[in-house]
DNA sequence: AGCACGCCGACT
DNA sequence: GTCGGCGTGCTC
């Protein structure tokens, strides 16, 4: 039989395109295509010619009417494996957006000289024709539905684990132990030849990776960043899609390489927001990696010194093996005696420089714009309803909750009447401790001016939370300060962000090294010293079931204009466990924004309907065109909302 | 998105 | 009598 029609997903973010569209093959063509193969199809009267991929070849056509011709054969590589296919359709799916939208994630921009090359190499010439759609990763048991077959997977598959949070000799140098996890793991399913997906936060974390990798001498190390040229990314991206065992290395992209055989997709540090997909598909690379494991059946790995209350909730519903590292808990101390910096922190400080740099970590700076005792550093609280004060345009105190005027308030713990905003900075933290201990080198490290690396050599190192350079084998000391103001950040994962931001500046300790918080107290100071991860994480999650916050339920957001949302809140009302809030003022002006609670067994319907909706408003009725011309997206939906407040 | 089809107001 | 406004709908 031979292939003389395709059927084509188009490669566009519009809803409307959003499904299949067949064309005639023309004899010529036959021998260039395949599936995976990228194309360019006419679409309706437009004279410009749209991208898209072959995703099935067929003897015969299902559409009765008229069919096009492929107008053009781009490139005889194919770029969209039926895996990568079926990743990206369940994700649009999902999130309720169009396909086009994840297929620009997963699909690196094409760059000719650098798919030539790889082309002309004799072990890639069988690369053409190497996918069938009726195939799709068959090294394991497919399965359509994650939760439904958790019960199958052997359990040790999926785990998610607290890593050792030390820095360690590995390598033939000195790297974060989760370091050497994840390549030991990598390595295994080298061996058996798979390959594996390493997905990490940010390009520091990557970095390291890489460098440990090189240093070990792993064969088929792709590093999969998205900060390259074009033209490299593209060679990473055909350097995934050889069919041989590989180890990529890269961040929330990373897990849609297009890989042979793959055997484990782990996470690293799935708490941080790096992994948010700020743009279209608006994922988690967390949830992406659970769909993709579900389908191909691989192993997951997500890891991290603390542990995220949707981890956690994986672990709880049994879908996730819970794995803890054995490793000696940090030597850990904490204060609360009022003061930012203490008597204990003065005296880990100085017994640390004796042996090694210090770590002190200061609240992170520039996102506050709550008011602040001037005297005590005490968040200032609304006199009405103990809400969060700022200070407004003309400097009068206002809280941020029910706006009541508070003025000529006291501070309640130091009865101070003067306020300020935000919390003292990095900058006058090191001016006020290189005063103490004149002679020591003092480095500043925060999220503008980031020191990524410091040496073995005594030096006090002023950093804000999550921008703390490595010390080259660890530090000797880590104290935080401003612990009470991480705790008490705008949002609602100020516990969660605080835990995972003290355990990660922990982790940079050496074997030796002292750690010690200060402004946290109590039976919570105490599961920090003690580092109990699992239980803060535990706490956390029954705090998010009794305020029905996620990840107990999921929260989605819509925003369009209100007519558009009167009428998806009518349509999705009927679904069982749907509540809405709103509509509410959105970031943009002219629109609003519609908050939706439902639970995770509904989410298939909402997306559906969500769907609908966007196509029943997409390309008739209400069309928004503001003034500024430019085409809006009318709706926008992302079904887990992770910013609310 | 594009692009065309279609049904109501001021022009050579 | 027609030109053209953009509301509506489709695209293999």
């Amino acid at each position: 039989m031979s292939n003389s029609f395709a059927k084509v997903v188009v490669a566009t973010p519009l809803p409307q395109l959003d499904r299949l569209f067949e064309y005639r093959v023309t004899q010529e063509q036959q021998s260039l295509i395949a599936v995976g193969t990228r194309v360019k199809v006419p679409l309706g009267r437009s004279k410009q010619l749209l991208d898209g991929f072959i995703v099935a070849l067929a003897g015969t056509a299902e559409y009765q009417g008229e069919l096009a011709e492929l107008a053009e054969v781009v490139s005889e590589t194919p770029a969209l494996t039926p895996d990568v296919y079926q990743l990206c359709r369940a994700i649009a799916d999902r999130q309720a957006v169009a396909i086009g939208d994840v297929l620009r994630l997963a699909i690196a921009d094409r760059s000719v000289a650098v798919e030539k090359s790889f082309m002309a190499l004799p072990e890639n010439a069988q690369i053409k024709h190497a996918f069938d759609p009726n195939e799709i990763s068959t090294h394991n048991a497919a399965s359509s539905n994650a939760l439904a077959t958790s019960q199958n997977q052997p359990a040790a598959l999926r785990s998610t684990a607290l890593a050792n949070p030390r820095v360690v000799a590995f390598a033939g140098g000195y790297y974060p132990a989760w370091v050497q996890l994840f390549l030991e793991r990598a390595h295994e399913q080298s061996q058996l030849g798979k390959s594996s997906l390493l997905v990490v936060p940010d390009f520091r974390d990557q970095h390291l990776l890489l460098e440990a990798a090189q240093a070990l001498g792993l064969a088929n190390v792709v590093n999969y960043s998205t900060e390259q040229v074009k033209s490299k990314r593209y060679a990473a991206f055909l350097q995934a899609l050889a069919q041989k065992p590989s180890i990529v290395i890269g961040s929330r992209a990373a897990v849609y390489a297009p890989s042979h055989q793959i055997g484990l997709i782990a996470i690293w540090d799935d708490g941080d927001s790096n992994h948010w997909e700020p743009n279209s598909p608006y994922i988690h690379s967390r949830e992406a990696a659970l769909i993709r494991q579900s389908q191909i059946g691989c192993n997951l790995l997500i890891a991290s010194h603390s542990r995220s209350a949707e981890a956690q909730r994986l672990v709880e519903i049994g879908y996730l093996n819970d794995e803890v590292a054995s490793f000696n808990r940090p030597n850990l101390a904490v204060s609360d005696e009022g003061y930012r910096i203490d008597g204990l922190a003065y005296k880990t400080i100085r017994e640390g420089l004796a042996s090694g740099p210090v770590l002190v970590q200061v609240g992170a700076k520039g996102n506050s714009v709550s008011a602040y005792c001037q005297t005590c550093s005490s968040r200032a609280l609304c006199k009405e309803c103990n809400g969060p004060l700022w200070l407004d345009s003309k400097g009068q105190p206002k809280c941020r909750w029910c706006n009541a005027f508070n003025l000529g308030s006291e501070c309640r713990d130091c009865g101070g009447r003067e306020l300020r905003l935000g919390q003292a900075g990095a900058t006058r933290t090191a001016t006020e401790l290189a005063k103490t201990f004149a002679g020591v080198r003092v480095i500043e490290s925060t999220g503008d001016v980031r020191v990524e690396k410091i040496g073995a050599k005594p030096a006090l190192v002023i950093a804000t939370a999550g921008a703390e350079p490595l010390a080259e084998q660890g530090y000797a000391a880590v104290v935080l300060l401003d612990c009470q103001n991480l705790l008490a950040r705008d949002t609602l994962r100020a516990t969660e962000d605080a835990v995972r931001f003290w355990s990660n500046a922990f982790a940079l300790l050496s074997e030796h090294g002292r750690g010690a918080a200060v402004g946290i107290a109590g039976d919570f100071g105490q599961k920090i010293v003690f580092w109990q991860q699992v239980q803060l994480a535990r706490e956390e999650l029954e705090t998010r079931r009794e305020l029905a916050f996620a990840p107990a339920v999921r929260l989605a957001s819509v925003t369009a204009v209100r007519e558009t949302l009167d009428s998806i809140s009518s349509a999705i009302s009927d679904i069982k466990s749907v509540r809405i809030l709103g509509p509410l003022p959105s970031k943009e002006p002219e629109l609003l924004r519609l908050l939706i609670r439902y639970e995770y067994s509904d989410g298939a319907e909402l997306a559906a309907t969500l769907r609908a909706q966007v196509l029943l408003h997409g390309s008739t009725g209400l069309r928004v065109n503001p003034k500024s011309g430019r085409a809006a997206r009318p709706i926008r939906i992302k079904m887990d909302e992770p910013e609310v407040i």
